[in-house]
DNA sequence: GTCTATACTGAGATAGAC
DNA sequence: GTCTATCTCAGTATAGAC
């Protein structure tokens, strides 16, 4: 398991920390709905005002969670991919299935992150505003996961994006798969990865530019992938963040939820 | 503006219909979040307990007010295909985007649908087991607006299950949608769908046979699509709904709810 | 700025009388 | 089937300690 924070400097950190980590615990124990705020608070031994001060809601703190899982993703893939010599289609493996690793003892917790999709002002909303960062930086693991690989420009901008939009979908498929380890979504990532590459050789191809060009031309249209060409890939330019003042992107959660209020 | 309910023959029915249509006033007047029980009690003039005796939860209300759109949507395509000549590709455009139409004033509303998504125990998880009529029904509406067409048998297995993915989708999209009359929607519909009929007139060549089957192969193993031939559709086979007493389909969501407490 | 302690409100949900 | 009374708990408020 890995660890679920990173080592506080301050004490409010510290004090954070607890409660996110006693939170987690009684989450894992007795599952979401049945944890009260004020359990969590009596288990991290703080009053009830330091949970809240802390988390302006319960889902919050599955939100912080999920932060945490998408920094421990990054830093795997950072250093596999430094460390070991993967070809391109590991590459990919590699991004998705470590993240897996990562969720596979929570999801349960897992699913509350998707509880708002379909509320965009919702600011725990998965793909909403507010959660522009996260998204942001888990893009960008697809991103430099496939970086070395040769490919078309567009295609370059597109798969860091699909890959995102694959992940969504298995972590969904990985929470109702109740066959052991989960190995029936692991089957499919394979398969899906194996696909993508025989698509992409296929894709690369300058015969099928035009069909490219259209597929592309369709995203950017409904501003599912940014309308520009990225050498910086900029991906909360994409429709979805277009509320986001990108300076407030670096604020923690609970300060975005406050300030929605 | 569809009619919302269909005409009550009982009094529960009536009380129902009554609490049904005064909820989905209140919340497209004040939101969901916004209204509470009571108000609609209120509204319906009704006392709080009647409220709860319906719907065992405010977010029942939507779970009910879902089923009347997947029944209109049946009803308007139904309708279309016995009355209107259109080929293939029109005929997918009228099943997407007369769903479309039937909820483009209640996309707030919609996203509610969408907030048990990841909780495959939740009695309103829209991919969960008590939600597995309406799944079924919603696939079998695009497997009739498919049906006139010529396809390999594995394809005609695939194509409705496909688009209701797409559609599910879609919907998301829809209700991120800020651009007029989202548009935006609109068009990426029209254009995954062009692609859809090109794709599928080259996926139709025989010689692409083999990586069909292995795309069908990939979608069996991970129990999306069911593992057996079909020519009677029996999507209740899907993993996602193992748990499903077929039988139980069809009392209506607040019984299922009130069962699984 | 970081917390404690306590009291309070609002609303989802339930029990049990009729 | 319907109502009234009640419960629980998320979240807020406040006043103050360090």
């Amino acid at each position: 398991m890995f660890k679920a924070t990173t080592a506080p400097t301050e004490k409010g950190e510290l004090t954070r920390n607890t409660i996110l980590e006693c939170a987690l615990q009684l989450f894992r124990d007795k599952g979401f709905e049945a944890t009260t705020m004020r359990d969590v608070a009596t288990q991290a031994g703080v009053a009830l005002g330091a949970a809240y001060y802390y988390f302006p809601s319960k889902e919050a703190i599955i939100q912080a969670y999920y932060e945490v899982v998408q920094a421990e993703h990054r830093r795997r893939v950072v250093d596999a991919l430094g460390n070991q010599d993967m070809n391109f289609k590991e590459r990919m493996q590699f991004a998705m299935k470590s993240k897996l690793d990562i969720v596979k003892n929570d999801r349960k917790l897992l699913g509350v992150v998707f509880r708002y999709t379909g509320e965009p002002d919702h600011p725990l909303s998965c793909l909403g505003p507010t959660t522009a960062k996260t998204r942001r930086e888990s893009i960008e693991v697809f991103s430099r996961a496939i970086q070395e690989e040769r490919l078309p420009k567009d295609l370059q901008q597109l798969l860091p994006i699909a890959l995102w939009a694959l992940q969504m979908g298995v972590l969904i498929l990985f929470i109702y798969d109740d066959s052991p380890h989960q190995k029936r979504t692991r089957k499919l990532v394979d398969g899906a990865l194996d696909l993508t590459v025989r698509f992409l050789s296929l894709a690369k191809n300058p015969l099928l530019k035009p069909i490219r060009s259209k597929v592309l031309g369709l995203l950017r249209e409904a501003e599912l992938v940014p309308d520009f060409d990225l050498s910086t890939f900029q991906p909360e330019r994409l429709r979805m963040n277009a509320y986001v003042d990108p300076g407030s992107c670096s604020a923690n959660v609970a300060d975005q939820e406050r300030n929605s209020q």
